[in-house]
DNA sequence: TGCAAAATAGCACGATCGTTCGTTTTCAGG
DNA sequence: CCTGAAAACGAACGATCGTGCTATTTTGCA
């Protein structure tokens, strides 16, 4: 739809469908095989990619064992289209609407305020890229390096988004975007931890509070008080 | 050792071996008991805790699966050893060493420094506090509880240090401990999440460089300079 | 409507899992 | 040294896993 920024690797993929619903055009193995992502999507996300088991999939699917394998060639190949979909998906639903924003501080603030967003909304179904991260971070093969190449291109648009910041006049010019990166991004985490995890519930608010506090302080027209701190 | 402000709870658990190394008046099944724990705490740091398997365990311990399996009733209850026997490591490299600065920042800071080490020392086994979370955080049960009972324990620790900052006139009086809490956690996990999964290499000076940014915004006595931004 | 092709089912395989049980080996105290 | 107890073993179990194979059913097109 939009122009993507991150790489539409799913076109690499023999025939994805283009968006689950439509059905026209679509041949019969399509179609189910749209069903089983969508179950398998459903099923990683609370057991995590090394939890997806052909066998639960052909229960949940009500189809046989074999049936569900013969649409991905193997295991691997099923946990690589999980994490493709989920990809577009994260693009459609996060990436997408947020460019829409005007560039700068807005579309950076729309950006995160949309994941945390989607890490919030899925708190009982959890976000594949961080489970996929934990699980996959010393095992070497295709499907990490699937994963981590989606993960990278989430995190590059992030960046470019606060470059973009900077470049707009709305951050500082001496902002460090990698420096920025890796703190937002640990926001999501504990996000992530505290709301999944430990079940807190003030996690999301706490994750807003900490975005604009680090946004704050490197944005230019320091506020007249001293620098925003950690208080309520 | 130190006065325990993390629940001893390894306590509870039937004659857990005070530390590893010392073998007087150890019967044999206590010695290999802790042999066997010695091994499945790396083998959990590797494949996380849903990875240990009695069959690998005992491969690595040149044991029969039956004789490893007897000195754990189940492999949940194996499951919950490891992460009582983490649990006492970690206090005892991180939280006991910290506990001798002085209280306020220095101890506060040390703490943190410990954390960040642990994680980074550890780049290629892995904290189990962090891949447990998410290995668990909706698969309910007695491990789930004994997790979550650890890593709750670690953050109370933090948070009284840095409540005891305030007190000390080392942090303002209005800071809100718990987001504090909150961002400080979100360094670490990015700091995990990066190095172990991206393989980035600059991520530990990430963790310290946002931790100065966080403690010196509420720190008391602000700098002349307007608020530290993310530069470099 | 008929027919090739695609899609799905059924079955079996080897492997691994946690667990049980009976036996055998090893240990420690009198 | 002897002996009861503790520890370790070995084999087997039922279950589940991914993955081949071969039928059988279903589909889409001429």
């Amino acid at each position: 739809m939009v122009a993507s920024s991150l790489p539409d690797l799913a076109k690499a993929q023999a025939g994805r469908p283009a968006s689950s619903g439509v059905a026209r055009s679509l041949h019969k193995g399509q179609q189910t095989r749209a069903v089983i992502l969508e179950a398998a999507l459903s099923l990683a996300s609370h057991m995590g990619l090394e939890g997806l088991s052909i066998g639960a999939l052909a229960e949940i699917t009500q189809m046989s064992k074999s049936g569900v394998f013969a649409h991905f060639g193997s295991r691997e190949d099923l946990q690589i289209a999980v994490i493709l979909e989920y990809h577009a998906r994260f693009e459609d639903e996060v990436f997408a609407p947020a460019m829409r924003e005007a560039r700068g501080l807005p579309r950076l603030r729309a950006l995160f305020e949309r994941w945390v967003r989607r890490v919030s909304v899925e708190l009982d179904s959890g976000c594949i890229y961080i489970s996929g991260a934990v699980e996959f971070d010393d095992r070497p093969g295709p499907v990490r390096d699937a994963l981590a190449a989606m993960v990278q291109a989430w995190q590059s648009a992030l960046e470019r988004a606060i470059r973009l910041s900077v470049e707009a006049g709305h951050l500082r010019p001496d902002t460090d975007a990698l420096q920025l990166l890796f703190e937002l991004h640990g926001l999501i985490l504990s996000l992530h931890h505290d709301a999944r995890f430990l079940r807190q519930p003030g996690a999301i608010d706490r994750a807003r509070v900490g975005f604009d506090r680090i946004v704050m302080s490197c944005a230019v027209a320091a506020p007249a008080a001293s620098a925003p701190a950690v208080t309520r």
